[in-house]
Formats: C-alpha cells, sequence, structure tokens
DNA sequence: TTCAATTTCTGACATGGTGTCAGAAAATAC
DNA sequence: GTATTTTCTGACACCATGTCAGAAATTGAA
C-alpha cells in the first residue's frame, strides 16, 4: 500500500575511500545510510532512534556512540546537502555576465537539486522544528543566502541593472519564496513536476529584479487609464 | 533572562458570551487562554500537556476531557486564526476597482495580522510537522489561497491586465512567499518592523503580476543591447 | 436548603521513546 | 595467540503521553 515513487535513488553515504576504513566510520555511514533510506519515504516524525537502528540491524543503544540524538545526525545532513546548494546557486549570487541569464540559470540548478533532494530537505525543516540547535542552524543557511542575494541586488542596482529600492526585505522575501516553494514542491512523493516550478520561480525573480520585459508580455504595458 | 516583547496582547478566548456559560465552557477557554499564553513567549516545542495545565491551575489529565492532545487543541487555533486571515485578504481575491489598489490592500492587511498573531501561526505550523492531522488542515488552509489566487489571476489574465502565464505554479509561489516571509519576520520574538516587509511583498507581487512600471523605476528599462 | 443525578476533575497506571552505563563481544595490535 | 583497545549490547532510570475508575464538584428539583 502507499505508492511510493522509488525514482532517483535516496542518496548514500560512501565513507571517504580512503586506504583504511575503520569499522566506526562504516557503521556511522551505515547509520546515515538507514536514515537517508528511512526519510526518502517517511516523515521524519516517523522516525526514532529504535526505527532507525533497526534498519541497520544494530542495536539501538549503538547510535549513542556516533550522535547525541536525531538531530545532530540531520544536522550532518544538513552540512552535506548545504555545500551542494551554495553551489549550485553559484552563477548568480557571485558569477559574471548577463544577471538574467545567471538567475535563470542558478534557479534551474537550485529546481534540480531540491528535485532530487526534496525529502531529505523536508525532514531537515521538519526536525528544525522540534530541536533549537538545528533551527539555529537551518536559519544560519538561509541568512547566508539572505546576505549573498542581498549583495548582488546592491551591486546591480549600483550598475543601474535593478530599481533602487531596500535589498535585504526583498532579497529576504524571495529567499523565502524559493525555499518553500522548493521545499512544499519537492518534499514529499509525489513531488510535483519540476518545470512550472522552475518556470513561476523564474518568472518572479526576474519581473521582481529585472523588470517584465523579459517575459513575452502582451499586455501589462496598458498601464489602466 | 531572555528578553520578551510583551506588546500587542495574546490574544483572548472570551467563551461565547452567552447567558449561560457551563463550567466546561469556562475551562475548556481556560485551556486555550493558558495555550495562547505559552506560545505567545515559548517554541511550540516548550509546550507540554504538563506545563499547559500548570498555568490553568487544573491537573494534567483535565486536559484529554477537552482535547485528544496537543495538535488538536492547535488545529483550532488555527480554525481560529483562518477565518480572520481570508477576510484581511478578501480584497484582491475577490474585490472589483483598480488591481493593484486592491493588491495593496490586501497584502497590508496580511502584514498587519501577522504582525499581531506571528508567534501564534509559527506555532500552528511547528505543531503541523508532527501530526499529519494538523499538516493536512495547515496544507489545506494554504491550498485555498492558492485556489483563490489562481482564480484571481486567470481572470486579471482574460481582461488583459496580466501576461499570459501559467497561473496557478506562479500562485503556489507567491502564497509560498507571503506565507513564510511573514512566518519567520513576524513568528518570534523580536519581530521585524513590518513596514519594510509590507513593501518588499507589494513590490514582488506587483511586478511579477501587474509590471514593475508601477514603482518609481529609474533603470531596468534600459535593456542591454 | 437538601440531596440525588450528572458533570467535571484527579491520582494512579500502563505504554513507549529517550539517553546512560557497566560489562560483553569484537577488532586490532603486538 | 594473547593483550589491549574499540565497539556494541542489555538493563536501567527518566519523562511525557493517554486512559480509567472513582472522587469531587456542580446542577437542579423538591
Amino acid at each position: 500500500m502507499s505508492e511510493i515513487e522509488k525514482s532517483s535513488s535516496p542518496l548514500r553515504i560512501s565513507p571517504q575511500p580512503t586506504l583504511k576504513i575503520g569499522k566506526s566510520e562504516r557503521t556511522r555511514a551505515a547509520i546515515l545510510n538507514g536514515a537517508l533510506g528511512l526519510i526518502w519515504s517517511h516523515p521524519f516524525r516517523d522516525m526514532t532512534v529504535s526505527s532507525l537502528m533497526a534498519s541497520t540491524g544494530m542495536s539501538r543503544s549503538a547510535f549513542y556512540q556516533y550522535f547525541n540524538d536525531l538531530h545532530e545526525l540531520m544536522e550532518t545532513l544538513l552540512d552535506m546537502l548545504q555545500q551542494e546548494i551554495f553551489d549550485v546557486a553559484e552563477p548568480w549570487l557571485v558569477g559574471v555576465g548577463d544577471p538574467v541569464t545567471l538567475l535563470r540559470e542558478t534557479l534551474a540548478g537550485l529546481v534540480q537539486v531540491c528535485y532530487q533532494r526534496g525529502p531529505f530537505l523536508r525532514a531537515i525543516t521538519d526536525a528544525a522544528t522540534t530541536d533549537s540547535r538545528l533551527e539555529n542552524a537551518w536559519l544560519q543557511f538561509l541568512a547566508g543566502f539572505d546576505d549573498a542575494a542581498t549583495a548582488r541586488i546592491e551591486a546591480d542596482q549600483k550598475q543601474g541593472l535593478i530599481p533602487d529600492f531596500e535589498a535585504r526585505p526583498v532579497a529576504f522575501a524571495l529567499n523565502r519564496l524559493n525555499a518553500y516553494t522548493l521545499l512544499q514542491a519537492f518534499g514529499q512523493h509525489p513531488r510535483k513536476q519540476p518545470e512550472p516550478v522552475r518556470e513561476a520561480l523564474a518568472r518572479v525573480w526576474i519581473s521582481t529584479l529585472y523588470g517584465s520585459e523579459w517575459f513575452g508580455n502582451e499586455s501589462s504595458d496598458l498601464v489602466r487609464k
């Protein structure tokens, strides 16, 4: 029962393939993989230390040699995704060239990563509501984007590419737009189609920052008289 | 320790002021008020049935005569806020007249309500991550907005006021923009200033739907050659 | 006002998840 | 092959939850 998409495999941890892999690093990876497996198809609220460790074949208490609690485990998952997401957002945030093209590229990348990792991201934000440490980590992650986007907007404003509004609140809003649109579109099965989401985000960002002329706008220039 | 704003009183339940107020309705209201009090200054994760009932002076088990669990209590809180929020959003969703003016009005109303009720809304969404019933209620609340906004956009598209894009994904995205910008701006103390948030939301919505000409745009019309 | 009927409240209990710890088992080093 | 170190386990104490039988209170009818 309960139809579950099994596509795009749930991401695996291969403990860093150095020469000697200690037992400890292998079981740590096994636990993380167990968590990824559960999270891929079940909401975070259903994950307990027991159910997680059952999926690894080891005793429940073994868990505590590697993590203080489930939230700490989720925090290491966040650390893993964080870099991946920042990387893919890089074009517009720091790149040079036509900003609209860069922005389209960045948004496409974000949509792609979040489509792949949606359920993990979702689990992380769910977990964040029940643990202040993880919550802070997540908020800092978002704050990093706020800073980067604010900086980019202000830079483009200096060049006259973006109208001269207060950059930070708009960056804040647009980042929440992204984060929670992606989270709700791709955070649980069945996921929405990525393409319409990408188009919607692109439309909102580009209209807001660089003007609506960038779209085949057959209207909206007939300003009501 | 922990500076808390005490402004704008945390909303009280007066059990419907009919003639006879049975004991039961009074204590139910007392429990709800206790919850509102706790939620105003503490994250939802710190609320337990014990701490809640301690704030009412009654025994913990009395709680279960009125609610099956904390999430059910939160659901009644959601029901209360739901109407208030839909009402204030009404102008643009169903009103007649200049759409941009209506939209500004609606957004101003939403900002005001969410500024007042931020911590409650926040608690509701936090609670929703740990209970599938409440989660569905919250998602349906958002879905109601999605439907209404989609309808409005399509209506204005028929009139040539809004460019001809796929309405639903944009409505979905803009609603997440609102919900989570407001939630994070006003959901916990200290809350952000409402005015910059209002301006940012207005800029994003209006630029996206009705075009950027509505702002003093001294740039962004010099399309890069 | 009294006292029975009904409603509301409480203390005690069972359950299930958490995190700890001493010692068993396994891995590693010599 | 044995000694040492690392890893794992079962048993325990803790805490929040939800239930239930009976105690307390409210109600209302005489």
